[in-house]
DNA sequence: CTGTTAGCGCCTTCAG
DNA sequence: CTGAAGGCGCTAACAG
């Protein structure tokens, strides 16, 4: 039944090469008691047969799989995908591979792909969740390490990464202090997100430390361009002297924008506006281009993937560690770019 | 230095029930002759210890891993990660598990990632492509089953799906002639696409046989939304009678609509527009809402994986299937929807 | 029905 | 410096 492996085998390498097969792997492996001439001899043998070790077999030797799960249940992949391109920078090409599994959100589903994970031997674990929301742990023990990325775990005792969302409202609002605006309009997103509470935060947090209120409540509705367009021209009618907008998205501000202009307010020059997320198909699309806050995702993949890494190795950390975020400036705040 | 392996293993099931290592597995497995009061112990066991087999030793024996490969160039993962969770649900849930790997468009990259994939025993391999053009085949033999999905292979022996793209240029066309237009215009983007010309043909074609000719020449540009406003404004002021646009992405549509809307035209009232790719943080922001052409991406990937499958079978094809893309319909065409 | 044996491909002692 | 032997976890033959 064994189907005949699909390359050479060591074996194969050996004989080709006229020694054993213990020298063989000696030789491959960079290990010291091997005569130069014969190192030589087997390093030839192997790329004549395009040898390729099986990973699988040596996993089984040291119970480790060289391979890391990344379970999402991010459908989009919006968020994901940047994390998983860090993630597979951090870990370097080739001796760490990464299994991408989408939950779907689903938790009987994400049960099952965990089983998968591991029965494949991932030496360790980065769960993504769909929001930058804290998620539930993984039900029972996993048996490797865990790191919870994007969406941090509830439980203080896991480790997590996430991006500091007080920090993005911060930054978004001192940009504007800074560009001279003071009348301050704040739109933002479904209001179940904490994240959109936490954003907020930190924008009122900036403006009151420059001296500064918002004009109004900030406005909470979802996470639309419809509702971004709406807002915002309930915002105008309500304050006609607003000169700046924090957005909670790019959809968001994507949507302001194009109601203030057709309100006849130029931007920047009456209203800026900033968005969050730099989504690039919206932000750069937009007449004048979004200023928006990136979340560095990219950077929290590497993050995640070096945490598990330490973990793997036996130095796990505890807590949630929070990135900081970057303003991207552009047309929509600063007309000279 | 083995290091000891995770879970609990076979063997720890088999002496927790008090039976050889071979019942263990057998009963596990299902095989007939076992006795029903033994597998039950056996299975309680299992579950006692949370036993999870380790596939890696099971892939060691038979030659096969359960993994596929997913090899994408895309870096966005706009088109593969759609194509990733057809792949997921044809393979039916954990029996086979996917390997994403981003080769970043870089071929040397894109090498060393096979070489990691093959070491790591994929049973086959799906390789997704940046563009719907054609693409070089992998360099090499990989030793193991290859369909190329989104992008073909420009070798007609190897095995790739994709999309018909004149097939989607037709069934816009189709559609505008179907709601009374004739006088329409066709915006699309990068010439050096093959795929745009291609899509331009099917609409040429099903002009063609509703008798009808398109009012301009269709203009090349690229994918943004920034050349689909400033095309449709050329349009307009050389075919102020325009009554329907086609696009070749939602972003150019994108656009289209809101020059055209900004010009005076409402929509679908005096042009109805046309997208394609069903982008919908695009297609659905859009004031009306966009028709556009599905490509059916997930289906794309469901077929990659079950001709994938039929070749690890042994059952190997040949040559380029298109699939059939899907129209969309919203409200850039028709105003009661 | 159950247990023993062999071996998948690889690496690491331990002898020569 | 090189080779023989053992074993990682599992399954498929074959004995009992």
């Amino acid at each position: 039944m064994t189907a005949k492996t699909r390359g050479a085998t060591l074996g194969d390498v050996a004989k080709l090469a006229g020694v054993s097969i213990a020298t063989a792997s000696k030789a491959l492996n960079g290990r010291a008691q091997v005569r130069d001439s014969t190192r030589e001899k087997v390093f030839r043998a192997a790329s004549a047969l395009d040898f390729v070790p099986n990973a699988l077999a040596r996993g089984l030797l040291f119970g480790q799989s060289g391979t890391v799960g990344l379970l999402t249940s991010d459908l989009e992949g919006r968020f994901s995908l940047p994390i998983m391109m860090g993630a597979e920078d951090a870990f370097g090409a080739g001796s760490t591979s990464v299994f991408l599994c989408d939950a779907r959100g689903d938790p009987i589903r994400e049960q099952h792909q965990l089983k998968a994970l591991l029965s494949r031997q991932v030496d360790g674990l980065i769960v993504v969740g769909a929001r930058p929301d804290p998620r539930e742990p993984l039900s029972g023990d996993a048996g490797v390490p865990v790191v919870y990325a994007y969406s941090p775990s509830t439980d203080p005792q896991d480790c997590s990464v996430t991006s500091d969302n007080v920090e993005s409202g911060r930054l978004a609002a001192e940009h504007l202090v800074a560009i001279g605006r003071g009348r301050i309009g704040i739109i933002t997103g479904d209001p179940s997100y904490g994240a959109a509470h936490d954003r907020v935060e930190g924008v009122l947090e900036a403006l009151a430390r420059a001296g500064a209120t918002p004009v109004a409540e900030p406005l909470f509705g979802s996470w639309s361009e419809g509702w971004g367009r709406g807002a915002a021209r309930a915002l105008l009618d309500q304050h006609p002297d607003v000169d700046g907008v924090i957005c909670g998205s790019d959809q968001i501000a994507r949507g302001a924008v194009d109601a203030l202009r057709e309100e006849g307010r130029s931007i920047p020059g009456d209203v800026a506006v900033v968005g969050h997320d730099n989504w690039e198909i919206l932000s750069t699309g937009s007449r004048p281009p979004l200023t928006t806050i990136d979340m560095n995702l990219q950077e929290l993949g590497r993050r995640a993937a070096n945490l598990l890494f330490d973990a793997i190795g036996g130095n796990p950390s505890h807590g949630v560690e929070k990135l900081p975020c970057r303003l991207v400036v552009r047309g929509s705040t600063l007309s000279t770019v």
